[in-house]
DNA sequence: TGTTCATTTGAATAGACATTCAGGCTTATA
DNA sequence: TATAAGCCTGAATGTCTATTCAAATGAACA
């Protein structure tokens, strides 16, 4: 995830392929709805909150950090990854404002940006289970 | 997104680059932690679900279902997609239960599987808002 | 000051993903 | 039955992403 839509082509909104006939489609029904659903710029920001809870690690670590505040070191070998790995996507969950940091001596601990996070994550999670 | 963790070498648990000295890690919370943290198995499934929300087509493809049931062809026109790439990002979203379907002569009606989506959905957005 | 630990960073690589294109399937209409 | 509309599918392609590796930074300690 993480940058969206930098350099790709934009859906090339005229070239499409419409082998539906325009005259056929529910043309006022198309307008309404295209005035009422969500503006690109917002979509491409969900889509990048979401991009960011999109990957296993990242779930495993903010789960982690969701029972308590950990450094480095500590969420490397939580999630067994390597240190680099988790700092990487650290980085990026810290960007998207979903975890915040300290630094204590050489450590450097993290822990979630605010509740908001761990309320989604639960949401998803019984949703899952419920299905 | 789609296939979580295929064939990609999964995170070399024993080989990665420890560089941070064991002794040095606070093992018992290290241990605490991960025995309370999701396991793998549902992360990848949180991930898969996560993953579906995070393209802004799709996004707005669920906007607009989430007004109203519409057809492949209205769907496309509504999101300045060509068809081809409509199917297949419903295929991704039905296949992942976020949508269903039914079949009215040619066409095919879209919706939302459940309110839970929505809801989601709009948590999310009202978040972003936020922040 | 020099060394070591903890973390970060950038480049490179491999894997995953979204769109396009061409073709196929299903249903309705002539 | 033949044709067309509407939708689906598979392969190919370009793009994005996650990890690794090597190297750099910042902070503590000798």
């Amino acid at each position: 995830m993480s940058k969206v839509n930098k350099s790709k082509k934009q859906a090339s909104s005229e070239s499409g392929t419409p082998t539906c006939d325009s005259s056929l489609v529910h043309l006022e029904q198309v307008r309404q709805v295209q005035s009422e659903i969500v503006t690109t710029e917002k979509a491409q920001q969900m889509a990048q909150f979401f991009g960011a809870m999109a990957d296993p690690h990242r779930l495993k670590l903010l789960s982690a950090l969701f029972k308590v505040e950990l450094c480095v070191c500590d969420l490397a070998a939580v999630v067994k990854m390597s240190e680099s790995a988790v700092s990487h996507q650290l980085r990026l969950l810290r960007n998207l404002r979903l975890v915040k940091h300290r630094r204590e001596g050489r450590n450097v601990y993290y822990s979630l940006a605010d509740a908001h996070i761990g309320n989604l994550y639960r949401e998803v999670a019984e949703h899952l289970d419920e299905v």
